[in-house]
DNA sequence: TGCATTCTGATTGTATACATTGATACCAAA
DNA sequence: TTTGGTATCAATGTATACAATCAGAATGCA
């Protein structure tokens, strides 16, 4: 039944902890629901063990909660949680932004980040932007702000800001996603892209307040954003991470 | 041998986490150190599931790191990591204050909040302060820190703060222990009560930038002093989650 | 003597059996 | 009918046995 494609280049318990995040991002397990280890077994094919070790990273990852008397549920997330995440990621991102400017980074350094812009640029350039481009963008998008966070060189800070993605209505591409759903969905690019493009010149010449002032607002941009297209309900299967959201 | 005193009372994991950060935190393994679980076995006294749980939830709390090879090894932090952690830990807390502040909150909230700082307010008029009161201000500040926390009101936030102070570096005792280390230690001390009354009228104010600076500011603060002590290299010993440093 | 190769030992990763605990349903008594 | 208790059962927590893999040492060959 289960497939024995026994896959050995990565452990059970990874594949385990990828079959199971997959299970509660399609909104399979629905939010409060308890997810039994017999079940997991049988799902993802391998043993308890490596489950139970998938479950506990899957609850510090953020996505399930311990339920007090045992096992894992799906943990559930209320819109203002979204918006919240959404900000905290932004202020992690800014104090990133901040620690390259003030410390300084080399030409060699930002170049990748620029090639990145640039070829950012060439995307929305387009009017109105093809299906293709714009799947293009929400990847360059999320290279662009892996990028920026490596540029801080700062271990806890991107190990935080890692942490800060993991819940997958927080991550840069799920900004992107949520704004397609809007009408002015391009305006919206126009716009992000000149932060973008700002935070680039103020690491360059190190002003770390501004590089640190426009990422918060990138992100503030972004929580807006998600708030309207949630009132419109527009597209939001686009986004099936907001299969989490419980309350308004 | 392991004491068999089985206390019913907590799992068996959480007895395995507990016994092997204090082994971490103790500095009787050094960072880079590799920990190997027939060690941690015979050390905790339970079996290799529960170690092997303990030592998952060790690494996702950032006191240890896996090995590519397998197994896990202490981890190794520079100084630069440990004040970036506490700057981190003040932007976080910063927000937090600012949620506090925007979103308002009742005179019955901030009640908790004002007694602890009253009482604070008792112990650091003292001159010179005794041990005794000393041992209380940790005690209290850390508790300030925890109930301005638990204002914001944003359980992702409280979740990462939470992770952010996990680190015992970047704890709200670390700070205030560190700075013992230092001859002015009262002066600092008076100038971070000087933050927690601002920060609370701030909050009673609904002045959300205000708050969030200076919660920013009070990190700042605490940063450097911390440097300072590095530098004396004076009574740390009172903080021996230091052992974890091991580069300038 | 130096380097490569293989073998061996130990340690981790996985599977499963056992113990224990929490939940539920049913029955009896008030 | 409701409430209390008990018994049963299922699911988790724990222990241990087995398998696979990695590191290191020893040996053989150049």
């Amino acid at each position: 039944m289960a497939e024995r494609e026994t896959d050995r280049s990565v452990s059970q318990t990874v594949r385990a902890q990828l079959a199971l995040r997959d299970l509660v991002l399609s909104g399979r397990l629905r939010p409060g629901e308890r997810i039994s280890e017999l079940q997991a077994v049988e799902i993802t094919g391998v043993s308890r063990t490596p489950v139970r070790m998938a479950l506990v990273r899957l609850e510090e990852e953020g996505l399930l909660e311990a339920i007090p008397s045992g096992g894992f549920m799906v943990k559930a997330f209320s819109e203002r949680d979204i918006l919240d995440s959404i900000e905290l990621r932004g202020t992690l991102e800014g104090l990133g932004a901040r620690f390259a400017a003030e410390r300084g980074v080399s030409s060699r350094d930002l170049e990748p980040l620029k090639e990145c812009l640039h070829e950012i640029e060439g995307l929305v350039r387009q009017d109105p932007i093809s299906v293709e481009a714009f799947s293009s963008y929400v990847a360059l998008n999320a290279r662009f702000h892996a990028l920026l966070t490596e540029l801080s060189r700062s271990p806890p800070l991107i190990r935080q800001i890692d942490r800060a993605s993991a819940l997958p209505f927080a991550s840069p591409s799920a900004f992107v996603m949520a704004q397609s759903a809007l009408p002015e969905a391009r305006q919206i690019l126009l716009i992000a892209q000149d932060h973008h493009r700002v935070v680039v010149d103020a690491i360059e010449n190190r002003e770390g307040a501004r590089a640190e002032a426009v990422m918060r607002e990138h992100a503030r941009l972004a929580a807006r954003n998600l708030r309207l297209a949630l009132r419109n309900r527009t597209h939001l299967d686009l986004l099936p991470a907001l299969a989490l959201i419980t309350s308004g």
